[in-house]
This record gives structure tokens, sequence and C-alpha cells, in this order.
DNA sequence: ATATAAATGCCGCAAACATGGTATAGACTG
DNA sequence: CAGTCTATACCATGTTTGCGGCATTTATAT
């Protein structure tokens, strides 16, 4: 009777973490008349979700909101994570600011679906996420485009002739100038040149503004 | 509630770069079948596309491949998006590599999808990213979560104090020592005990290996 | 209560750095 | 052909750093 072998019948666990009564109990309702899903529990906050993993196994799926009392949703994925890596979290709210997004997608959220999402679309999302894909909201996947672009927008150009670019990245990775004139075999005094002009070009006056400004814009 | 895109009778202008010519045949038939998208011009390379951009007003949608002869998709991308910036980038190619995926999005892309991908998902796609969406193949946005979670990495702990924290910050912003004691009301010997004790935690032995260690580890 | 860690302060010295010069040779540009 | 850019090299000088050691006070933990 409770051999591994009618897996098939199982369904999939899932837990819901919703501060609001009545979307918590509408989305358990729509989750446990799915074919294949159950909603195993549903929760009021992150610390009551937590303590769980103590007493049951796992979830397949974590439907998660952000805006909760005690620790937020943000916090919660981190922690989930960590007692169970092979959850997968899915978040359900209706923030959707780039900040939160970013926030979440960066500490594991495997989704992000808005709650204007329609019931079919949420059943959808979560077999989506299940067979390994990452179901987001139109908008959503709109602003992570975005946070991407964001990105690579800040490539500077300050013009560092090409021996000065070999010279700066020896510098990041720690060398002394007379540990780079060996390894480019060059004159100490050059590479003590080719530095001073640097400086010049970056605007700066020490190693410390010059190597903080190759990460900070993305130099070389 | 109607779009304005709907309620107009000009069709939605595509262009299409794709050197496989059975498949460039393919999609320009596909879109050309579709109510309302016209495939405008099907070209082989970007070098053509952009010098198209003399000639015949942008398109609302380009469809780029990336693994073209001459210019590159990644680099068409750029390109494109500084002669019309207001034309929408969907790339249809076979590359899946999170490296490609990243450089396209960075670059402007506004969708990503895969040559896989159903006919019907194709035209559905291009609807999408013109009502503001982001379309993406199932595994692509699964990779472009993962970038994001690779971001957020683990900031590793070096155990630094408070105050080496401080005082880390202030290296990175390019003080001196003495500075940085003048700064924070400490004598120079603070600064330099601290700056030694830090050293240390981080396995560095100058400046520069600090404030790279600071920049590629996530520190602070 | 007593060990431990953190923050603070001090000394000294060799090494490395920052910055002001000057200068030459080759490459490219108008 | 003259002018600019780049890479190369050198010099001098004062400043800053890296690192060895040592010591005190405070806070935390056992």
């Amino acid at each position: 009777m409770k051999n591994a072998i009618h897996t098939e019948n199982k369904r999939i666990n899932i837990w819901l973490v919703e501060d609001n009564l009545r979307y918590r109990k509408s989305m358990a309702t729509l989750i446990n008349g799915t074919k294949g899903m159950r909603c195993m529990h549903a929760f009021v906050s992150c610390e009551e979700a937590i303590d769980m993993f103590a007493h049951d196994s796992p979830p397949e799926v974590i439907l998660l909101d952000i805006g909760l009392p005690g620790i937020s949703g943000i916090q919660g994925i981190e922690k989930f994570k960590k007692l169970s890596p092979s959850s997968l979290i899915l978040i359900l709210t209706i923030y959707d600011d780039s900040d939160k997004v970013f926030d979440a997608l960066c500490a594991g959220a495997s989704g992000y679906l808005l709650k204007d999402s329609s019931p079919e679309k949420i059943i959808e999302s979560i077999k989506e996420v299940l067979s390994g894909g990452a179901p987001m909201n139109m908008k959503i996947a709109h602003k992570v485009l975005n946070l991407f672009a964001q990105f690579n927008k800040k490539k500077s150009d300050y013009r560092l002739t090409d021996r000065e670019k070999e010279i700066l990245q020896h510098i990041v990775a720690g060398l002394t100038k007379q540990q780079i004139a060996d390894e480019l075999f060059l004159s100490f005094h050059t590479v003590n040149t080719h530095l001073k002009n640097i400086y010049i070009k970056l605007h700066v006056h020490n190693i410390s503004g010059a190597v903080s400004k190759v990460y900070k814009e993305n130099i070389l």
C-alpha cells in the first residue's frame, strides 16, 4: 500500500505562504481542485513554514508572498533554500517594482507572478517551474531584461592604450610595478611612466582609486 | 480598450536577419502569412540590415539570428539600437548557452527565442514583445534567473569586524591611511594595524589585492 | 573570574609608490 | 614635412605602504 510503485498517483506537494486569509483560502482551493496537485500546508508567515520543515518532508514547490509580517518573503527565500535546496520557490505578490523583483530572483526564486494572474496562469506556472522553466509575468520579464541592460550600459572609455590596459590588468591582479616590469620585460621606469599616464586618464591618484574604477566602470 | 496597433490598418513592420536561406524564407512566409504583420526585409547579414536604415524607415521589430557571418548578432544588437532605439530586437537562434544569452540581453535584446520554437510561439512572441513583454524560451528564462542568482552569490565571509569593514570601504574609495585616520578620528597607527589585520584575513598583501577581492567576492 | 576577541595606540624601517621632470624612436596623420 | 601619439627609458624626491613587534582598554563569552 505504501509502495513506491504508485508514484504516478502521488500529487505534487505544494506549500503556500500568504498572510491574506481570503487569498490563501482561494489559492489552496484552486490547488487542491487541480488534478495532480496538493496544497499540503498553507501558512500565514515564513516562520510557520520554517518550523514545518522539522516535522514534514519538504515540498516540491512553495508559493510565496512577499509582503509578509515578520520575516519578509525575500528573506524567506534564502531560508527555505537553505532548508531544502530542491524546493522551487514561486513568488506570488502584488509588488512589481524592480527592486523587489531583483532581490527575489537573486535570492533564488524560480519564478515571479503577480496576484492579478488568472488561476489558469498560476496552475500553468506551477507546472512550468516543475519542468525546469522560469514562469514570469510579462511585465516582470520585461523588468528583468531592463535590469540586464542596465548592467552593461556603463562601459566608460578612458582611451587607455593597449599597453596601459595591459599594465592596469597587472595592477588589478595585485602585482607591484617591479613585478609588472619583470613580467612584461620592461624597465621599471617604463611601467612607472605608463601608470602615471593611467592615473591621469582615469583621474585617480593611487592604486586603490584605479582598481576601484576598473571594477565600478567595467574598464578593461 | 483596443490597442492602437489593432485599430490601424498598417501592418507591423518586421525585419529579419538570418543567414540560413531556408529558415529565412520560411520565417518570411510565416510572418507575411500572419494578419497584421509584414516582413519588410529579410537580410543575410547585419551589414545589409544596417545599410537599409539609410534607405527605409526603421522596423518595429527585428528578428535576429546570432550565428552570423561578419558582424555577429550580438554586435548587431548594439548597432541597431543605436540606429533606431525604438526598434525591438527579438533574438531567434540555436545558441542557448548562458554567455550568449547574457551578452544578448545586456546589449539590449527584448526577447530571446530558440529556433526549435513552433511557428505559433514565434508569432505569439512578436505580439508579446510589441505589447511590452519579454518573450523567452522556457529554458532561456531559467538561465536568466540562474544568472541573477550568480550575481548575488554568497558573499564570502572573511569575518571582518565592523571597524575593519569601515576602513576597507575607505581604502576602496581611494583614501590613504592618513586620510582615513583623519576621517574616522583615529590615529594613523590604528588604521595601520587594522589594515594589517584586514590583509591577514583576506589573504592579500597590498591594497590592490584587497580592493580586487572586495569587488570580485562582493565583500562589504 | 578569566580567557578571548576587538578596537585602539605606538615604533621603526625597508620597500614601494606618486609625481615632477626629460628624452628618444617609431608610427601615424594631416 | 611637421605634429601628435605611443612606447620606451631614466632621474630625483618626498610620501605612503607593508609588516615586524608591543601594549592597553573594553566587551563578550565560558
